[in-house]
DNA sequence: GTGTAATCGAGACGGTACGTCCAGTCTTACA
DNA sequence: TGTAAGACTGGACGTACCGTCTCGATTACAC
């Protein structure tokens, strides 16, 4: 297992300048204002070193993200033992992070991704919701062991219901659409089936 | 009401072309691929025509949207009597449509779209999901006095988790999401809480 | 002779604020951005006027140059009784007119109307130089008659050579030149070879 | 003296490649047909490539006059030892020269660049005047040891007023004009002035 | 008065070229 | 071999004008 390869070895510190200049950038102009050579630029680094390790832009967001170096909206799904109401507080986060510019940006950036369809697209788009569905599934779950989840639901499936109503609520960019995200909660957790 | 402005009028022949154009190109390389010069060239129209009345390609794509230029998928929800069945079969039918490479190139124009453009993506975007919403609610309505659905649900809510529902099947892009489609369905019919 | 047509004749007005206008933009930016939009729009007065009355850019500054619309330098050639001296004071404004930036601007004017349109310039060519030269060779034919011109000499040419040294100064633009003027001169009157 | 820069260094096929495609559009079309657009392309070069290194067309036609791409015409003043009859001949073959299309265009390019840029112009203008100018002077000093000059006669000046003559007939571009060269060399040689 | 006809302003039309920006590749010298 | 630097081809951007066209409105003369 031979992983010393000859030659000079990758840079450190070129990694971290790039993934540090494109999340500054980011936070600037958004993902469109976003450019290879802007990067390069802003991080000292030669535009080859760019296209020798990361495919494309979305890569580098996304690499971005998973590091940590790019400010993501931190959002907490507590477990007060009332799952209606850590949901509400869950949304009401999202949406009030929304507000920052830089997470408008991100979401952005998302969009774009998802909608450039190459392979980083999809790392992009899991590192953005995984976090969350996990979260909403360990909540969900120990939501069942109180009993306030029906025992035959699929708890998988409302992670990603809630996950669609958090997406919607994001790309709708309307006021009033957030407005009413105890609504569609409600939704969510009851039904709309006659029982 | 003086609406006759001097000057030559403006040509309904270039509007109709440069909107063809557009839905064209973007059947066969998305979003992307659509460049404003290329729409005035397929179109045979100025480049100037186009920045006269449009400001951007995401209006330009709104309009055709909006227009019926664009083959927009056409998604029917019928009215069985069965809520349940003809949600599924609603579902579906958008599954199906979403395998076609034009609409494929569509939806990722319109998330393309949201996310470069503000002005438009209102715009954009409720011509998108209008269309559907309205027969979602109808449904819904015909189903409550079915007795189909609980008396005290928000309906509007109810159309808006679905289209939310919907929208992440569409983004994801992921067969094994698609595979779960009833699975969501039935979270937002009998919700995830304990009755 | 029947030079009444039928429909509307032609405006004066309109012919005459054309004429303003090409001069004023002449004289602010020279003759590269001088544009018939820009002399429309100035003019106020629709392309279309302008194409009707005018084949070509060039033709409007030939037009207002005759028209003793555009400001040209005005330089006089006095009759002193001493050839020499009347004539250095001649070069000596010219000169001098060329340090004004509107001169600068028409004298660049014509160079690029000359050598841009090939109808139009002979036109110009002759209206910015027939005034002097009709000048300059009744100043001659004077001083023959007062012996000061060697009587074999061919005087329409001296005029033109002494026209050809003014050009010659005016498209150098250099200082140095200007300096050297009365040299250039001497040259004209005395000749360059043995006697 | 470290003229190493760092980066690939500039590509002497490319400035090559647009000096001839400037060359030979020139020939074809003048001055006024040659556009940044056109050379880039026959050059098989970026518009960029052009930007970087030349800051306007007349730049890159004095370049291509000066490296000697372009084919300018070649008129030599011969010494016979009979000052008057080498300058008809040398009056004469540029008279033949300008009617060649492609030495129209060089001198409409003289004459625009002139007008059109003042940084280049000066670059372009000495270039093509420089050579004829230390041919003349040569040539006149060498008949001034012959004793066909006056002793007292400015070689300079007498050199100048020989180029104004023959730019004046070649802006004239008129046949008349032409045919009267030996009239105005006359003038150059024995001067107006009584002796 | 009522055509008829050419003008006027305004401004949209298909195009061409501009000069800038960025993508992605290549070619240096240095580490 | 990796790296910073930077030149390379290519192509889209949005703007400025070109010369032509199509409107409604105006203004003359001829009937």
């Amino acid at each position: 297992m031979t992983n010393v390869r000859p030659g000079r070895p990758r840079s450190e510190q070129a990694r971290r300048a790039v993934l540090e200049a494109a999340g500054d950038l980011m936070s600037v102009g958004g993902y469109e204002a976003l450019s290879m050579e802007g990067i390069a630029a802003r991080a000292g680094v030669g535009k080859q070193t760019l296209y020798r390790w990361w495919p494309s832009k979305a890569a580098i967001v996304a690499e971005a993200a998973l590091d940590g170096t790019m400010p993501l909206p931190q959002v907490l799904l507590l477990n007060s033992g009332d799952l209606r109401a850590d949901l509400t507080e869950w949304l009401r986060q999202f949406i009030e992070a929304m507000q920052a510019t830089e997470s408008v940006a991100l979401v952005r950036a998302l969009a774009a991704a998802v909608s450039a369809d190459d392979e980083a697209s999809h790392l992009l788009y899991d590192q953005f919701t995984s976090i969350s569905r996990h979260a909403l599934i360990e909540r969900l779950l120990s939501a069942a062991d109180d009993g306030q989840v029906r025992p035959d639901a699929d708890i998988a499936a409302a992670a990603d219901v809630l996950l669609s109503v958090n997406l919607f609520i994001v790309l709708a960019r309307d006021p009033h659409t957030a407005a009413r995200a105890t609504d569609l909660l409600d939704i969510v957790l009851n039904g709309v089936a006659s029982p």
